[in-house]
DNA sequence: GTAAGTCGACCGTCTGGTCGGTTCCTCCTA
DNA sequence: TAGGAGGAACCGACCAGACGGTCGACTTAC
């Protein structure tokens, strides 16, 4: 029973890894020429994998696609977590905005498809994405609510301020990844956010 | 000779009105339902032409696709023309970020197509808004680079602070259309770029 | 034995784009 | 001013090709 239990899981795991694996090959050809121009095909010979074979790793080319979601901002929630605790609101920013920008450097396919094809998700697929980017959103908000209320932030709209804020760490995905073996995320991360979080902040003034 | 050319323009111009008017229709559904979704039958249909007959006017999808670029850069480039000659660098920021704004509001569907599909466009087509991007991004470069020559900015990176300040308002395509019948550009472009402003600023301090 | 992994060949659909032809308007000429 | 030349505007019907996805069968590996 036991050893049933963890054969199937370890069949389970290399299943996943598998995924894994034809996910990043697919990222990678997503990048090269974009996400409707990628055939199914085109996608199998990335892989090295017969087109059935890729069939059976994923159900459909959405299917593909909201994997890469899924990964991008459940990469992104988890990082928020690690700081949670914290109750310095422009560390957390700052610390959001780097994982931004590594995830824009380590997986450049994953966040190109998130930007540029989330309205091309399906149905369920869609409406998960969009409960996790409103979960996302409004934790950012938190934070900024938060050091506005501590009196670390200057008095501003915080609705508002969260979407420029994320606009300029997300927009990074256009011009960031040429950039990122030169200049490491917590480097550019301080140079794009150094006005913004400069004009926020209430201390040192 | 005079006459002739006059009746040539004329027809000329007859055309081109009906080119934008076809461009409109097109950007409502590319808003809708998307430009690789939207196919050229649905898109003769929404403008209530036969499809040979939008073939008349655009030699291809990809040509229409084109033309809202240019016509979303040309007014970008053409507002920043403007205020060529001010030489408070702030305003002209703020400027900028209400143009982007402003074209958000009305041509919601050009600015989608542009902001998520210039990696679509084929050949010479993105060669000439790669140009005018660049110009554009080396144009409000200009503007903080001169900022920090006035003593007006504080220093920074130029390059850098540039693609973080456009990455503020371009992202905005993404959040400003369903609030634009509330918020006047003006009006939303003072809020996320407060923050941005205040800290970017060396005076009052 | 059986279940996962693999694939060559196939299919229906849809799409960008074309063809051949008609209608309509404008201007030129007699 | 009648008539006709010529080009712009327009479209129903068509096509070649590509694409997402499926079928049925073979091969491992436990």
């Amino acid at each position: 029973m036991a050893r049933e239990a963890t054969k199937k899981r370890q069949t389970t795991e290399a299943h996943d890894e598998k995924r894994n694996e034809i996910l990043r090959h697919c990222a990678t050809l997503f990048d090269r020429v974009g996400y409707h121009k990628a055939s199914m095909q085109m996608l199998a010979d990335e892989v090295g994998l017969g087109k059935p074979t890729l069939y059976h790793y994923f159900p459909s080319k959405n299917a593909i696609l909201f994997a890469m979601h899924d990964a991008h901002m459940s990469a992104l929630l988890a990082g928020l977590d690690e700081e949670g605790g914290s109750d310095d609101p422009l560390g957390r920013l700052r610390a959001a905005c780097i994982d931004i920008l590594r995830q824009i450097a380590e997986h450049p396919g994953y966040v190109r498809a998130f930007m540029d094809h989330y309205e091309d998700l399906e149905g369920k697929m869609r409406d998960h994405i969009r409960a996790q980017r409103n979960a996302y959103l409004q934790r950012v908000r938190g934070i900024i609510e938060q050091g506005i209320a501590n009196g670390h932030f200057r008095p501003c709209d915080p609705g508002l301020t969260t979407l420029g804020f994320l606009g300029m760490c997300n927009w990074a995905y256009k011009w960031y990844p040429p950039l990122a073996k030169r200049r490491p995320p917590e480097d550019v991360a301080d140079a794009i956010c150094q006005p913004f979080f400069e004009g926020l902040s209430l201390k040192g003034r």
